[in-house]
RNA sequence: CGGGCUGGAGUAUGCCGGUAGUACGCACGCUUCGGGUGCGUGUAGACCGGGUUCAAUUCCCGGCAGCCCGACCA
């Protein structure tokens, strides 16, 4: 993709085999620091910049350097594969959004809507940077809709979301600019719609489960926003968290503080002597929206009896960056990051002792071993002590460190260190290199 | 949006109405070589505008930017 959407549209490829598999750290442009800036807060952020993934640009506002980059692409990638396996159809919306569309939903005026980005065409006329994207995918499938053989319909995309908070907070958990994935469905009637969004809450787990936040994430009720009366939430509990919800750890269910009333409960059925006060994190939310704007937008289909009715809508999104940061809070220790093993931005990290002659020949026909095999490998090929690239290893968290000393050369045994529980294993050559 | 705080080398910081100090980083040399090794030399800095003052990085006002608490958070 050669547009200046490079890096957003970089999203919507098939990213992971764009990459040259292998990175010499000396050549790597973004460096670790011992210390935190001091205006950053939230422990997410901290680690994310000492580590070199993230730069932060303004308030709430963040670049993601090349690890970054990286590591979002494999969430993102988790996320995709999920999407694709329920029949979900990836597009690349624009950003920029046409004021007219939202007018007809009511969702453009400031006292309704008061976190738009808003701004003016030379020509003449405003738009706004989007904040969701209900209105131009429901216009979109106006055109390509027409008939209940054309459903139900699942279409997805990663996006930029841009929303004028007031006050940023929380690293990359909350800013004015991030990524979500928001997945949207096109059903003939609830109970089809039911099905559909049955379907995605049980994808949705799996994708927690698979970033490694599984089981402190749970399925919560909550309020609907504008949509619905209710809606579904995916919290996963933190202590840096904003929401306060009260969780079921047996039925693995949740109710955020926001809707926790007597009634709610017992249409739950969740009993208050279980349910404990947490703190939590949104990871996900998933709405029935019914045809509120299939209706106010025009997007119907035609029955098997030649009748017109509104298509039946749910939007699902879950925010890749906010899950980026999730996991640092969840998962980092004291010595820096830790990734899951298929977040890391590289599944391995080597580590060359020293310089010594036969060493850095053992490390570096090692590394080009991996690379030829596609095996994503970080080389600290540096010039610089054992001791610092251990303490920077351990910040970048890459799962999986490689060390190559005087053992290495004499018996061709590489010591394999998990980044997560410390423990050490000697692999043969052979394997490491498949 | 209400309340509070801050603004100095690339980063983190000490002191201060009168020549801006330290650590890390970076460059060079030596040293070390399995947990940010040690030493030396060098490099590099007061957000913007106005005011008070003989003199402002320091005090005052405004702007801009950042942070914290709260509110807000489809």
């Amino acid at each position: 993709m050669n547009d200046l959407r490079t890096t957003i549209a970089y999203f919507a490829g098939p990213a992971q085999k764009a990459y040259n598999s292998g990175m010499r750290q000396s050549k790597l442009f973004s460096k670790t620091r011992r210390e935190a800036p001091s205006d950053e807060v939230a422990k997410n952020a901290q680690l994310l910049i000492r580590a070199g993934y993230i730069h932060k640009e303004m308030a709430g506002v963040y670049s993601y350097l090349p690890l970054g980059l990286r590591t979002l692409n494999n969430i993102a990638a988790i996320i995709r594969a999920e999407m694709n396996a329920l029949g979900g159809q990836e597009l690349f919306m624009t950003a920029l959004q046409d004021k007219e569309v939202w007018s007809r939903t009511d969702r453009w005026d400031d006292e309704k809507v008061d976190i738009w980005f808003k701004t003016s065409f030379k020509s003449g006329g405003e738009t706004g940077l989007a904040i969701t994207h209900e209105e131009p995918l429901t216009r979109i499938m106006s055109e390509h809709v027409s008939s209940y053989r054309d459903l139900p319909v699942l279409a997805y995309q990663f996006q930029t979301k841009f929303r004028n908070e007031l006050r940023a907070k929380s690293g990359v958990m909350r800013g004015k600019e991030f990524l979500m994935k928001d997945l949207y469905s096109f059903a003939k009637n609830d109970e089809e719609h039911k099905a559909v969004y049955s379907k995605v809450r049980d994808a949705y787990k799996r994708i927690f489960a698979k970033m490694g936040i599984g089981d402190k994430t749970f399925v919560t009720f909550a309020s609907g926003g504008l949509f619905s009366q209710f809606s579904e939430e995916f919290q996963t509990l933190s202590d840096a968290g904003e929401d306060v919800i009260y969780v079921d750890e047996e039925k693995k269910l949740a109710v955020n503080k926001e809707v926790y009333t007597d009634e709610n409960l017992a249409k739950l059925g969740l009993s208050k002597d279980v349910l404990t006060e947490q703190k939590a994190i949104e990871v996900g939310n998933i709405f029935s929206l019914g045809t509120r704007f299939s209706s106010q937008l025009g997007l119907t289909y035609t029955t098997e009896t030649g009748a017109k009715e509104p298509v039946v809508m749910g939007s699902y999104g879950i925010g890749p960056t906010r899950l980026l940061g999730v996991i640092v809070e969840l998962l980092a220790d004291e010595k820096g990051l830790v990734w899951p093993e298929h977040i890391s931005p590289y599944e391995y990290h080597i580590v060359s002792v020293n310089q010594d002659e036969d060493i850095v020949k053992t490390a570096d026909e090692l590394y080009d071993d991996m690379v030829r095999n596609g095996i994503e490998v970080l080389y600290d090929d540096r010039q610089v002590s054992a001791g610092q690239k251990f303490a920077e290893s351990d910040l970048l968290g890459i799962t999986r460190r490689i060390v190559v000393g005087r053992d290495a050369v004499a018996t061709d045994m590489f010591e394999v260190v998990d980044r997560a529980t410390g423990a050490i294993t000697k692999v043969a050559r052979a394997e490491l290199t498949r």
